[in-house]
DNA sequence: AAAAAAG
């Protein structure tokens, strides 16, 4: 019989700090630092109690008008299902929320329940003064300028109102420039913070461009379903929370959002494509699938977004990836807006992207807050032996402080799918509630997993990097990389499921001999956002060898997720570059809009 | 080498 956290808690004289005559615990047992008969490898850092809890992202969108006429408007497509759909100046509200007799359900109704269940979540969590010191950086030819105000762009009434439902105030920054340079009709590669409102931006663009657009009529192919604006993302979780939002997005206004991804029965996600589809949300998988059926044709598509960019076109997915674009019915670009991304944007990356694009923008916005705060970063030196009952000692410390229970959620990040279940398995029978997601669990477990934790039921999650990208999870107060990843860009994801939307998080990761490939792009990273880097790690650093050409992914982009390639004159090797598609963009001309380059401030964290 | 994504 083992002993559990709790119970080993139970019978000992909790807090008094330095009852340290225990007997040897039970082998797999964990017992809380105070009651062993040793020294701590390394400081129990202060837990993560006092930082204040993850608020709800608030982010807002809108902007100016429509460059127009982007698409040839054709035969005045017919309108509506009869039900009264409201008109506002070339605004087509289209079936006006009933679909074919279904009513459309209110996204916003469980609002309400949810953020009275959570008072830490009042909306004063985001410092929007904040936002004016937010470096951001544009290139590109003619770079149509930001907006301020929701007020100065016209979305629609019923995006409005959609846009107050979300109590979304201010447009945040990446919304700020991105949604005046979709309406414009340029392709965009945008490096900027998920926590911060980037699916709304590039959401709310494809939302009021297809209300406005009297397009061609869709053909009629029995069983095809022929969306006009395709979202792509890495994952099933994050197609699924793209999903959710854009449903609230495009409430009452007849744009029909569905989403198809693997592991889940497909026969109901052929049933919604056939109920009619304008944006369709998907994994890549599973979109093959469908397209290999002919259940789905691109040939109507105007909007392409792929979120989480970097990660959508690295070696894994990029055949698939060009497969979907490239080698199916979608239209080339220049006939078809396409908008990329993700927090980080390695510049091989930024190559291969271009041939998606035309004539793009280039957006670089930095994080919220000017330096330090928001992610205070750890890393301290943990054997490969020590490092489960190191992490008991910070959850347990943890615990100690209140932070646990409702309050505030743990992330684990371990690097094999076998890791995550024995670590789950370790927690649970030393009285840590936890729960485990990676690729190898079912849709459903994963699904299970993800709201338990979200909920607080099990506010310990142990994950691999399924759950590194995009992932809004509020109240995510601490993210421990248990294994580090071998790629810093991972690192700055995973950190970046917490500290969001302006609020405060920890990250603390374990490093060891086997992370040593890590320890110069991590210290110089901890360097940028003034996070005080550990002398033993400077150390490493300084050892590293170079691997490759590798580690300068990120030069140039200390304030950013990246910085254009385009503008990297060293890097034009051959003239392909500019030429990613019709009309690419001829070089120079690069507008600067941004200005305000704070320094210290660190790359965007999403 | 690992993870993700179709079944």
């Amino acid at each position: 019989m083992r002993t559990s956290w709790a119970e080993s808690a139970d019978n000992s004289a909790i807090g008094s700090g330095n009852g340290n005559s225990s007997a040897y615990p039970p082998r797999g047992a964990y017992v809380p630092p105070h009651l062993r008969n040793r020294s701590l490898p390394s400081e129990v850092p202060p837990a993560a109690a006092s930082l204040p809890v993850n608020d709800r992202v608030n982010h807002g969108g809108p902007a100016p008008h429509h460059g127009g006429g982007y698409f040839k408007a054709d035969q005045g497509r017919q309108q509506g299902h009869g039900s009264g759909y409201q008109t506002g100046g070339g605004w087509n509200v289209r079936g006006a929320g009933r679909d074919r007799g279904r009513r459309e359900v209110n996204p916003f109704e469980n609002d309400e329940a949810e953020e009275q269940s959570f008072s830490e979540q009042e909306n004063t969590g985001i410092n929007f003064e904040a936002y004016d010191d937010i470096p951001v950086e544009t290139s590109g030819e003619n770079v149509p300028p930001p907006v301020n105000t929701f007020a100065e762009i016209d979305l629609g009434e019923a995006l409005n109102q959609n846009i107050q439902r979300c109590k979304y105030v201010k447009p945040t920054p990446v919304q700020r420039y991105a949604i005046p340079i979709s309406l414009s009709g340029r392709d965009l590669m945008a490096c900027a913070q998920t926590g911060s409102g980037k699916t709304a931006a590039f959401c709310f663009p494809i939302i009021s461009g297809i209300m406005r657009e009297q397009y061609v009529q869709k053909p009629r192919v029995a069983r095809t379903a022929f969306p006009l604006a395709l979202i792509l993302s890495p994952t099933r979780e994050l197609s699924c929370q793209i999903h959710d939002e854009a449903k609230k997005f495009s409430y009452q206004t007849g744009v029909k959002v569905v989403v198809a991804y693997g592991g889940a029965p497909i026969t109901q996600q052929l049933r919604e494509l056939e109920r009619g589809v304008d944006i369709l949300v998907a994994t890549p998988g599973r979109l093959v699938d469908l397209l290999e059926r002919a259940r789905v044709s691109l040939q109507m598509i105007r909007y392409l977004a792929l979120d989480e960019a970097d990660r959508m076109l690295d070696m894994g997915f990029e055949p698939q990836i060009r497969k979907i674009v490239e080698q199916m019915d979608m239209p080339p670009p220049g006939m078809r807006q396409t908008l990329l991304f993700s927090a980080t944007f390695p510049k091989e990356i930024q190559r291969l992207a271009s041939d998606f694009l035309s004539s793009y923008v280039f957006l670089a916005v930095g994080r919220v807050g000017s330096s330090t705060d928001l992610i205070a970063q750890r890393v301290e030196y943990v054997l490969e032996s020590d490092k489960r009952s190191h992490l008991m000692d910070l959850l347990h410390a943890q615990r100690e402080n209140g932070i646990h229970g409702k309050q505030g959620l743990t992330l684990v990040f371990v690097e094999t799918k076998k890791g995550a279940d024995a670590l789950e398995h370790c927690l649970c029978v030393n009285g840590f509630p936890a729960a485990s997601i990676h690729g190898d669990r079912t849709q459903q477990e994963r699904e299970l997993a993800l709201r338990s934790f979200k909920t607080g039921n099990t506010p310990i999650l142990v994950a691999t990097d399924v759950a590194a990208r995009g992932l809004d999870i509020p109240r995510v107060a601490h993210v421990v990389n248990f294994d580090l990843p071998n790629d810093i860009d991972d690192y700055v994801h995973r950190i970046g499921r917490t500290g969001r939307a302006g609020k405060m998080g920890l990250a603390t990761a374990f490093f060891n001999e086997s992370n040593l490939s890590l320890a110069k792009p991590l210290a110089d990273l901890m360097q940028e956002a003034n996070q005080e880097v550990p002398a033993w790690l400077t150390r490493y650093a300084a050892r590293a060898i170079y691997s490759g050409g590798n580690r300068n992914r990120r030069s140039g982009g200390s304030r950013f997720g990246g910085r254009d390639f385009r503008r990297e004159g060293s890097f034009n090797k051959s003239t392909d570059y500019f030429g990613g598609g019709p009309g690419g963009v001829a070089g120079g001309g690069y507008g600067n809009y941004g200005g305000g380059y704070s320094q210290g401030v660190t790359s965007a964290w999403d």
